[in-house]
RNA sequence: CGGGGCGUAGCGCAGUCCGGUAGCGCACACGGUUCGGGACCGUGGGGUCGAAGGUUCAAAUCCUUUCGCCCCGACCA
């Protein structure tokens, strides 16, 4: 292509809402556009990225035996109606009526399109496995569209559906999702990291989640660096770091009106790790008190799995349900409420509150001076152990870039989608599905390779192999070299963007950089009448002088092509 | 949905407190000089000041309502 004729509206500054370096860079660099909040226009340097990365991906489900295909973005309600999920999801959901007043809604993801299409046509074990795929249009209403293209309420998806016979084949399928997955975010030259995932409302019991390290994720993981435990921070085991058995022996001591952990820790001079933190909930079966270590904090989904649905008490609740205020609230004593208390409690001898007004007890010890249910239930931190190996993990920002779910039967059943086994018995097609978000993967490219002037892209998805750039336009013979590489690297079929505009050098210098291709061919006036010509990498920003005959060859083997 | 911030030319901003002819830089158009890291000089075009209502002789500025966008949180199938 050629730069003057391409629409590359590049700006010297970001709009002043951008924040993440992925959104300032795609929008300076002419790759974006925002409609409204949550919705992007891809101009063709975007497209082209989007582009590539596609190709990657198909290449890559084709090569497991994916088919791909393309359903519908306007779904009607009954489909979704039958799985439930019209009920269960709220104002997530765009919905919408046709002239004739029936329902519809625009599709979040397609488990429910590709279960009736399953439901239709599949009767027999003799009709699987099969995987199908699409890169299709997903739309969302979120509550907080944000950071440019990595959360909008409008994009693109690649998913793929798995239909299997039994949990056999179903895994066979998983594997080989995770596998290629794998080799799409290499591909994609990320950095990347598979961690264990909670499934959510997906149903099922077993997903993972693909994470791309960057200080604009939304989400954190915990690592291990040793046994290579990776987990979602909503799910993630830990032990919290041992402390030293201090063996008290119980004493109420008096804190007149030290309520906060914070205050008492202070007042008695021991730090939080010694006091144990007592908060009342309510869940549907009535009142709970989940016990932590003062320097920890109540993980709400882990306890969600151990009781369900609940609620933080209210102060008054506290009073007339345990008799005492919620300052000094503690594990002792209670017959009639469910206790659930964190592993780490299990060992050592703590402060908490005494259950009597401005009075807590030090030298309490689990099982002994009180009783609970024990489970992991506190926020996995920096720092705390492995509770596979014991060292020390590590919590890091990640970009979620795809992830994996075993659904098992949970939409074909719901949707009948059944087939008759080698016995002739009915049974219900065992499902998986798989996503990937392409914008994400750009935007984690970029998250992940830019420097002060601009992108770095990975050559596997850079919107061109090489530009090229005749500095002075007005030079003869510049412009006759350039326009014959240009043929000649085009009959390459090496991707080349010539920068043919007429503009000092320092612009199509800064451009290129912003715009991020990985090799520059610098046509310079000096050096053409010595028969030079240089080749730049935008990473390393290191030029070798190269004789013009040599040009084709050393941008051949930079490429691959 | 809760908390905070911002809407003035394509982009970045000043002006708003304290009402009085709407400005600056970049970008854009034309002319000239320049030409290897976002040039310089000159000339010029472009804005219902997010929208509606109100107060006032007079509103970008004060009041009310409303819409949009961003950030933090909740949510995220």
């Amino acid at each position: 292509m050629r730069f003057s004729r391409m629409f590359i509206p590049t700006l010297r500054a970001a709009p002043s809402d951008a924040e993440a370096v992925s959104h300032i860079l795609m929008l300076r660099a002419g790759y974006i556009r925002q409609l409204a909040a949550g919705l992007y226009i891809f101009l063709p340097l975007g497209w082209r990225v989007l582009g590539k990365i596609n190709a990657i991906l198909k290449e890559e489900m084709d090569a497991i035996g994916a088919q791909e295909i393309s359903m519908p973005i306007l779904h009607p309600a009954e489909v979704w109606q039958q799985t439930g999920r019209w009920d269960a999801i709220g104002g997530e959901m765009f919905r919408l009526k046709d002239r004739n007043d029936r329902d519809f809604c625009l599709g979040m993801t397609h488990e429910e399109i590709m279960t009736w299409l399953a439901s239709r046509e599949i009767r027999s074990y003799r009709d699987l496995p099969q995987t199908w795929y699409q890169i299709q249009t997903k739309l969302r209403d979120e509550a907080r569209p944000k950071s440019g293209v990595l959360r909008t309420r409008e994009f693109i998806m690649k998913d793929s559906y798995s239909f299997d016979v039994d949990e056999q084949g179903l895994d066979n399928n998983y594997r080989l999702h995770a596998e290629a997955y794998h080799r799409i975010y290499n591909r994609c030259g990320l950095r990347f990291i598979q961690v264990e995932s909670d499934p959510g409302m997906m149903g099922g019991g077993y997903s993972h989640e693909f994470m791309a390290p960057s200080p604009a994720g939304e989400d954190q993981v915990a690592l291990c660096p040793k046994c290579g435990y990776a987990a979602n921070v909503e799910l993630a085991c830990s032990a919290p770091v041992g402390i030293a058995d201090k063996a008290w022996q119980p004493e109420e001591v008096h804190t007149p009106e030290k309520r906060t952990l914070q205050e008492v820790s202070r007042f008695l001079k021991f730090t939080p790790e010694y006091f144990i933190k007592s908060v009342l909930m309510i869940s549907e079966k009535g009142p709970v008190l989940a016990l932590v270590r003062g320097d920890q904090e109540v993980h709400e989904k882990k306890l969600a799995r151990v009781i369900g649905g609940h609620r933080p008490a209210q102060k008054s609740e506290v009073k007339d349900i345990l008799g005492v205020e919620a300052g000094f609230i503690g594990p002792m004593g209670h017959e009639n409420i469910r206790v659930i208390a964190d592993t780490c409690l299990k060992e050592g001898t703590y402060i908490a509150g005494a259950n009597r007004q401005h009075y807590h007890v030090k030298g309490i010890k689990a099982d002994r001076d009180f009783f609970a249910e024990w489970h992991d239930i506190h926020i996995a931190r920096q720092g705390d152990s492995c509770t596979a190996c014991g060292a020390e993990l590590t919590v890091e920002r990640v970009i979620e870039i795809g992830n994996i779910f075993k659904l098992g039967t949970k939409y074909s059943s719901a949707l009948r989608a059944v087939f008759l086994d080698e016995s002739g018995n009915e049974k219900p097609i065992v499902m998986g599905s798989y996503g990937i978000g392409p914008a994400r993967i750009a935007a984690a490219a970029i998250e992940q390779n830019n420097d002060k002037d601009g992108i770095i892209w990975p050559r596997s998805i850079a919107p061109f192999d090489v530009e090229l750039i005749p500095l002075n336009m007005n030079d003869t013979m510049t412009v006759e070299t350039a326009d014959r590489l240009y043929q000649e690297l085009m009959n390459d079929r090496i991707d080349v963007l010539m920068d043919d505009r007429q503009e000092r050098a320092g612009v199509k210098f800064k451009d290129a950089d912003l715009i991020g291709i990985p090799t520059q061919i610098i046509l310079g006036e000096k050096n053409l009448r010595e028969g030079l010509i240089e080749i730049k990498d935008r990473k390393t920003r290191e030029t070798a002088k190269v004789g013009m005959e040599k040009v084709l060859a050393t941008v051949r083997a930079l490429t691959g092509k």
